[in-house]
DNA sequence: AGCACGCCGACT
DNA sequence: GTCGGCGTGCTC
């Protein structure tokens, strides 16, 4: 990996550089560069390639004189460097560890227009001095004129001529021609108002003992890298705890990077942060349009923007004097991206810290074993919340055994009258299940025919609502057959749903009020807020949903919690499992109960006998999650070693196995011992959109033993191409079964 | 990844 | 007789 020369002076003419580009090219590409441009790492360069020109990132000057014709830069977009060498150095480090293509990763970090390679600058238009005068003498006549006139002057700092293209060419050239009004170049990061605050920072309530503790200790020491866990039960305000070390950051100027969970990123979250603040923060996720993105990445980036709060991508923003960065639910999955660039959010906001030498806060309630585990080591400060903020109760969790109980549409006797109970005593009963859709199978009584889905080893689910089947694995969709294809008989539906539960809910308890949360409810943007608007005004009584129940939402008239199925999570294969759901249970189980009167949460399971189930709900998740991590260390997996995975696929049933059973035979012929090489096996989903799925998994002891393998797995394979099969390397996978 | 070149089926 | 399928090969 080569290192970048940031020091360097900025313009040594008459040389090449290495350039990086996007595209799985793995190597980074040789240009010269002409006489007159003036070029830094981390400008930006249009250059040819092959037939046609690319937009790629100026990475390092260099010697190398290969056998390439050099071909010359064509043009340098940007005068200065849009990217700093922290942040370049970040995305080197990215790059090298989680095994992907440099210029790819050096892209991500931009917006999809600069990317593109859209100038900073764009022509605009604004009113010249004697436009003002010919405005205040009303000596414009054509009625069109004067309205353009009119919309210009209400833009002093200039309009993008493209925003003005709805008024006729004629009216825009005489305009320029009488000298009223005038092109420039106008810098886009100016395009867009400042950050402007949103009102006077509302008073912060007084915090407990637990959280002003917790304040007091990383303020203690803002100025210097520390990685800081903050394990906080659901309800003990690790917000409020973030806010206040949110405030002292601010005050000194600098910017605060705020980390969530997808799910988690609502306007509800967004407006306590600007209410308490008093600004607005820039918030990115994934529904922005290009031009947002674009107006919040050059407000990041000029010092703008404040707060930033994002999910993960968020942790590549080029922020100009970031102080503190907060990582909310560091537990969750969706901080690390399973696809193409694997990385971890928090992992890599940690680098960005240490790098920048400033402080970064874990928030769970429910802790990642990998943290636990540095909390261990000494590597994190641990930092604890331990009692809900205002004095609420910790919710009460029971198993609950419907072995022989009457059950319908999944919910037990003894679940019904409870959740009966709670309704009339006026609270909420929420019901987790984590299965979407009406059914998750449709089959034939009188023959045993299952509708399947066509791509994968998987069933149809059946939304009735949609009056669709539908694959949860590949999206795949199609009619609902009315008949068994194989024998004509009617069929029917198997299996509990979230839509069924709604069905079920209503029939039994007319009246109440229902609201689901799953992936199908919020298709449309703001839905997810109307349906938590009728939830906390009490319109709706009962709460249907999936795990977006356990992100980051408050249901403080919560007073029942039902856990409709715990045992298809207790006996899911994949060894993560167990953490998994003994994650979601407690975060689910947090949504219940307040000051007043303490949840209840009840758990339906055929296994009430199981050990962790009991040793989570008797002892609490710390204690479940340390035996967890202790039959870890045991068996030698994450944490203790490092783990790297080697997924691939193709349309051939056996060609993706053998490929990776070449790799796994060379791996051990070349590394010897030093490496653990499970596999290859099939994927937990062998059959996935049509193609066949097999992994390899690799553990080592050392960091530096799995990432020389794996480099040199690269360049051995790096020089043949096996046809048809697609693999990668996910480095710290968190689904490996 | 793009975008070529390069050999084998159904259409003006 | 062409238009076009995507196999495989290269890009400083």
């Amino acid at each position: 990996m080569p290192k970048i020369h940031a020091n360097l002076p900025a313009s040594t003419p008459s040389h090449c550089w290495l350039v990086a580009l996007p595209g799985p090219l793995r190597q980074l590409f040789t240009y010269s560069v002409p006489e007159d441009f003036v070029v830094h790492a981390g400008a930006r360069v249009r250059v040819p390639l092959g037939r046609g020109y690319r937009v790629g990132v100026l990475w390092a000057p260099t010697q190398t004189v290969s056998d390439w014709v050099i071909k010359p830069i064509e043009s340098v977009l940007d005068a200065e460097p849009l990217l700093d060498a922290q942040l370049l150095n970040c995305l080197a480090w990215a790059a090298d560890y989680y095994h992907f293509p440099l210029g790819e990763t050096l892209l991500t970090a931009f917006p999809p227009s600069l990317r593109q390679g859209d100038a900073l600058q764009r022509a605009a238009l604004r009113v010249s001095a004697s436009g003002v005068v010919a405005l205040a003498n009303e000596s414009i006549r054509g009625a069109r004129q004067k309205a353009l006139m009119q919309l210009l002057a209400a833009h002093p700092e200039g309009l993008p001529a493209r925003d003005v293209l709805d008024f006729p060419a004629s009216v825009r050239r005489r305009l320029l021609e009488l000298g009223w009004v005038e092109s420039f170049d106008l810098d886009v990061a100016l395009t867009w108002p400042e950050a402007v605050p949103s009102g006077v920072p509302t008073v912060a309530p007084v915090l407990n003992h637990a959280q002003a503790a917790a304040v007091a200790l990383v303020c203690a020491s803002l100025t210097r890298f520390a990685v800081w866990l903050l394990d906080g039960v659901t309800g003990s305000g690790k917000t409020e705890v973030y806010l206040n070390l949110i405030t002292p950051v601010l005050a000194a100027g600098q910017q605060v990077l705020v980390l969530v969970p997808e799910i988690a990123l609502t306007p509800q979250l967004v407006r306590r942060f600007s209410q308490r603040l008093g600004l607005r923060p820039a918030v990115l996720h994934s529904g922005l349009s290009d031009a947002e993105r674009l107006r919040a990445w050059l407000a990041v980036r000029s010092g703008q923007a404040r707060v930033i709060i994002g999910t993960r991508s968020a942790v590549f923003q080029p922020f100009a004097h970031l102080g503190l960065i907060v990582v909310d639910e560091e537990h969750d999955t969706s901080l690390k991206q399973n696809e193409g660039f694997g990385y971890h959010a928090r992992d890599v906001a940690i680098w960005r810290a240490r790098a920048l030498n400033i402080p970064i806060v874990l928030g769970s309630a429910t802790p990642s074993l990998e943290s636990m585990r540095n909390l261990e080591l000494g590597r994190y400060q641990g930092l604890s919340l331990p009692e809900r903020a205002g004095g609420a109760a910790l919710p009460k969790i029971y198993p609950l055994d419907v072995r022989q109980q009457r059950m319908q549409g999944g919910l037990s006797d003894v679940l019904l009258a409870a959740i009966e109970q709670h309704l009339l005593a006026g609270g909420q009963v929420m019901l987790y299940l984590n299965r979407r859709g009406y059914a998750p199978n449709l089959l034939c009584h009188a023959c045993g025919w299952v509708a399947e889905c066509p791509h994968c080893d998987s069933f149809m689910t059946w939304h009735r609502q949609a009056q669709r089947l539908r694959c949860h694995h590949c999206g795949h969709e199609q009619a609902v057959p009315s008949r068994c294809p194989g024998c004509s008989a009617s069929l029917s539906p198997r299996g509990l749903g979230t839509e069924q539960l709604e069905d079920v809910l209503t029939a039994l308890f007319p009246g109440f009020g229902i609201e689901r949360l799953d992936r199908d409810a919020l298709g449309r943007v703001g839905e997810l807020d109307r349906r938590l608007a009728r939830i906390h005004s009490g319109e709706a009584r009962l709460i249907v949903g999936t795990q977006i129940l356990v992100k980051g939402h408050d249901f403080p008239g919560v007073s029942l919690v039902g856990v409709v199925d715990a045992d298809q999570a207790l006996f899911a294969n994949d060894f993560r499992g167990a953490e998994r759901f003994a994650q979601h249970l407690i975060q689910v189980a947090g949504r219940a109960g307040r000051a007043d009167r303490a949840g209840t949460v009840l758990v339906q399971t055929h296994h009430p006998e199981h050990l962790g189930l009991n040793q989570l709900i008797k002892e609490g998740y710390g204690s479940f999650a340390r035996a967890l991590l202790q039959e870890r260390l045991e068996i030698g997996l994450p944490p203790l070693r490092m783990a790297a995975l080697i997924r691939a696929d193709g349309r051939d049933a056996d060609a993706p196995k053998y490929l990776l059973q070449t790799m796994a035979d060379w791996l051990a012929q070349t590394l010897g011992d030093t490496l653990v090489i499970w596999g290859p096996v099939a994927a937990p989903l062998a059959r996935r959109a049509g193609r066949f799925r097999y992994q390899l998994l690799l553990l080592a002891d050392e960091r530096r033993t799995l990432h020389d393998a794996l480099n040199q797995l690269e360049a051995w394979q790096g020089s043949r191409r096996p046809s048809g099969i697609r693999w990668s390397i996910d480095v710290d996978p968190l689904d490996m079964a």
